[in-house]
DNA sequence: AGGAAAATGTTAGAAAACGAACATACTCGT
DNA sequence: ACGAGTATGTTCGTTTTCTAACATTTTCCT
């Protein structure tokens, strides 16, 4: 029953496929959701195409792809396009180290997982079959936890910090010191020779808390963030096991890493 | 294997199937999308009572029906109101209470949210404009929170239990021992005249906490409640200030809790 | 042009969601 | 207390969508 229908409006809609996905969003956005056949039929190509592009978009974080069409990312409205691009480079990378980090997860024990984005894409893959034990003080990865089965979730309790949308804080600290964590995930905004920096006071106690209390530590940080800087130092390099990061990594300071001991795993952004 | 299948306590949450449907409504109308799964789970019943439900929703013309879940309705004509204020009639009786209740918020001191829905309606009711305190366990409190300005929120961590959609357990004990709040708003199973009683050992154990460090304790429970019955003892009735419930209370009932030294606070369900 | 790389279409098998029918549990009025 | 009507969960077969792999077209670079 598949016989071939010529769909006789070629051009005339949108030629380039990134207009394709910008019409995708647009659409999406509007009306919250559309279906795969909808979308294909509106530009003119197939199902696999529509679907090849939703996943595109939601890796970028753009919308949110589910059986049946797209619809709109959970929280928060998309901005302009161009941010929403940059998004998507920045994605990638952070994607692919949630990726190679999933590698190092632990056939059993307790991990932790920081704040940040690149630690809430580590939760899609987690696995869902043996009640890992996870714990975490970030608002978005106990929503995502929340809503898969098979995870034993545990919460850092705290003062909430709209900035990081996580917990932190001596109450924080106060329920780590009671833990053993056998693997965390830890995030940063700037590394260096020193060590690991983050941008305020409580979250660098609570992150600090989090690796004494750790058999292993780590370090999830996208290639900029050994060119930024931030004023809080959480340790110095010698308390990771290893870091992950992407290809954007000069050689100076991945010997450097190394020279302290540190474990470096680079991961290809595709 | 037609056994009986012991899993009775899955109030809680939305306890009506029509504050259910209301709540489909809300949340589709909020994300533009949610899929039959998600809504199952959130809820706690089954997928087929969920596509029940979209389907008697898209037939009152409220929301469209979509492989996968539920979306809201195409470009605009969101003439749901009818149907909103219908849906708001069912929750009528628990917003009525969480308006009492707001009344009753401290002018200054920490005030702590238990779990449930009419703690949850409460929410909304919270000064925006001084820094109120707002200690709590419920995921659903926290979120609706965290996008509010101007209040200091304090999560409760422990385990994540997926029925209450909140944490309990020993972690979240320690944490409360703590704290000192001012008033507790509580919410429970059933009440009769032996005490309050909730469904779960973790749930009795954290809320016997809270009631312990609180200097005032609120109970917050709809009529129905007094007719329900419940396991875990959670505390005696003396151990309240004060009952806010809907006229459905008998008088037989309301002279009970008088007797124990709880001030009964009833209000209009219009 | 020529050829590599990307984008798109096609197909078939796998996975997910759907709907009907039945069994069980709950509600409500008498 | 009882029975009718409603609501919910479960199973199973059907339909739809998804994924992966390969074929084809288009784009782009030299």
């Amino acid at each position: 029953m598949t016989s071939i229908t010529v769909e006789p409006y070629h051009l005339e809609v949108g030629s380039s496929s990134e207009e394709r996905r910008a019409k995708i969003v647009e659409l999406t956005e509007n009306h919250g959701f559309c279906t795969t056949a909808e979308l294909a039929r509106i530009m003119g190509v197939s199902d696999m195409t529509i679907r090849r592009d939703i996943r595109k978009l939601e890796t970028a974080g753009v919308l949110r792809s589910v059986h049946g069409g797209a619809a709109k990312p959970r929280s928060g409205t998309l901005e302009g396009t161009a941010l929403a691009e940059r998004a998507q480079h920045m994605v990638e990378a952070k994607r692919a180290i949630a990726e190679a980090a999933a590698q190092c997860l632990p056939a059993d024990g307790a991990v932790a997982l920081d704040t940040g984005t690149t630690t809430l894409l580590l939760v899609d893959y987690l696995p869902r079959d043996r009640g890992t034990q996870v714990i975490t003080s970030s608002l978005p990865v106990i929503n995502a936890l929340s809503e898969i089965g098979d995870v034993e979730l545990t919460c850092l309790g705290g003062t909430f910090h709209a900035r990081s949308l996580s917990f932190a804080g001596p109450a924080t600290v106060a329920a780590i010191a009671e833990l053993r964590i056998h693997t965390l995930f830890l995030s940063a905004m700037s590394v260096d020779a020193s060590g690991v920096y983050c941008g305020t006071e409580h979250d660098a106690i609570t992150k600090r808390e989090l690796v004494r209390v750790s058999d292993e530590v780590i370090l999830l940080a996208d290639s900029t963030k050994f060119t930024a800087s931030a004023m809080m130092r959480v340790c110095p390099l010698r308390a990771l096991s290893k870091v992950i990061t992407d290809e954007g990594l000069s050689s100076e300071r991945r010997s450097l890493l190394e020279k302290a001991g540190v474990e470096v795993i680079v991961c290809r952004t595709a």
